[in-house]
DNA sequence: GCCCACTATCTCGGATCCAAAAACGTCCCC
DNA sequence: GGGGACGTTTTTGGATCCGAGATAGTGGGC
């Protein structure tokens, strides 16, 4: 079962993948003759790859003028925040029912290494270090771990597609630079995840719903105060060769 | 006129709308060859157009295959329906402390008509008359109507393109065909608009959102009632690309 | 008569080629 | 010196061409 993919399907994940991640920031412009050249194919499956990327909202077509990176306004992230704010708050609660203790035990294993990855952080930001990428991608992919439990559980995959969608709008690894908001997050999400956990221990879906929800929200918030500091500073140019 | 569309672009929104209207039936075929004589134009066009319907999950793409039109499950439905129920009240409760009286106004004017629409239908309904498709296109476009005020005065054009589009996995004229009941449905969706309106009225936000969400539910739970008495032609679940 | 291999054809994915629109630069005129 | 018309260059959108994989049809071997 050789699981052929086509070139454009490829070139769309890799395009995919590094502009959630930040490696392209926003507002780029993508000529396809570049593409074509780093992928060493012809501009033919580039430009599917493109018309994908668009239907997801990542980047836009202007006409005989190219294609751009998107950038999400405020407004965009903070619709996403909702979005997903309900999407996994109505996961968690199709989930508490269905978890079995196999499933409780991979919770606490996930959200104990989300706790050991907290408290490294939070050591970090107490001590000034100068804080590491890899460590915070560590530490988000523990986060998501963690929500993905839920949605395995779930068995949701329209809603856990569309959720991960909004999930990605996420600004990679522009946010982490704002330190003493950030130390609150490390803190509180902890918190929050071992709350959800339990209330799902206990079998009440509409409580682990609430905690779920508000869970979202609070980063949410959070987010907000950090893009305000960070605010007048505008976008970081940031060029990829 | 200087809004110069591509071809692409062009071929991709016809398709989209005979795809969820139901003109082109699930689990058909896609032919580029067929598609680009129909439409004139190359294949270049129509393979760019297919792959942005990839994207939109409305047909899947099997390589060197060809397209098919995916058919929706069961379940796919009930998950959309569940999408749709978390943001329309999630769209509800924000759209509720910013309407105008112009707004409610409008609302008035949109569920007048749809009252109309729907006492129409039910009397088609009880008489027995075979029902013809065009009143019931309109009866749609009247719920939707209604809805769309609501996401019009929320301003979050995020949450509504999500939930618009998982409005589009309803199946077409498939439903109607069930008639006791969708009398149900017609004389309950009614009382919901006016509960809801009256809600948003008030300015309760809380309530509007526990109507809003219930009304989208109670709609799902009486589709699969149809879906059930229409008979387990139970399609195979495609697949994603 | 049945099954497997081989071939012929059909369709798709990708490469190459061409026309048209936009960005760029130059030159002329005021 | 400045602004606009005009030609060049760049880049995109679309058409055509080609190789690869898949399906179907045929023929030979058992």
């Amino acid at each position: 079962m050789t699981t052929v993919s086509t070139k454009a399907d490829d070139i769309a994940r890799v395009l995919e993948d590094e502009i959630v991640g930040g490696l392209i920031p926003p507002d780029t412009v993508l000529r396809q003759e570049t593409l074509s050249e780093r992928f060493d194919v012809s501009r033919t499956p580039v430009r599917e790859a493109l018309r994908r990327l668009a239907a997801l909202g990542l980047v836009s077509f202007e006409p005989n003028r190219g294609v751009r990176v998107r950038s999400i306004s405020a407004q965009e992230l903070r619709e996403a925040f909702l979005v997903r704010a309900e999407l996994e708050a109505l996961a968690t609660e199709v989930a508490t029912p269905k978890m079995t203790p196999d499933d409780l035990a991979e919770m606490d294993v996930v959200e104990r290494r989300f706790g050991e990855l907290t408290l490294e952080l939070r050591d970090q930001a107490r001590r000034g270090v100068t804080r590491d990428a890899t460590l915070f991608v560590e530490w988000m992919q523990a986060n998501y771990a963690f929500h993905d439990v839920i949605y395995r559980v779930a068995e949701l995959p329209l809603v856990e597609r569309i959720a991960k969608s909004a999930r990605r709008t996420f600004i990679g690894d522009r946010v982490w630079q704002a330190r003493a908001e950030l130390d609150q997050l490390y803190a509180k999400n902890d918190l929050q995840h071992r709350a959800i956990r339990e209330a799902i221990g206990a079998g009440s879906a509409t409580a682990a719903r609430t905690l779920a929800r508000e869970h979202v929200l609070s980063s949410n918030t959070l987010i907000e105060v950090v893009l305000e500091t960070l605010g007048a500073s505008g976008r970081a140019p940031g060029w990829n060769g």
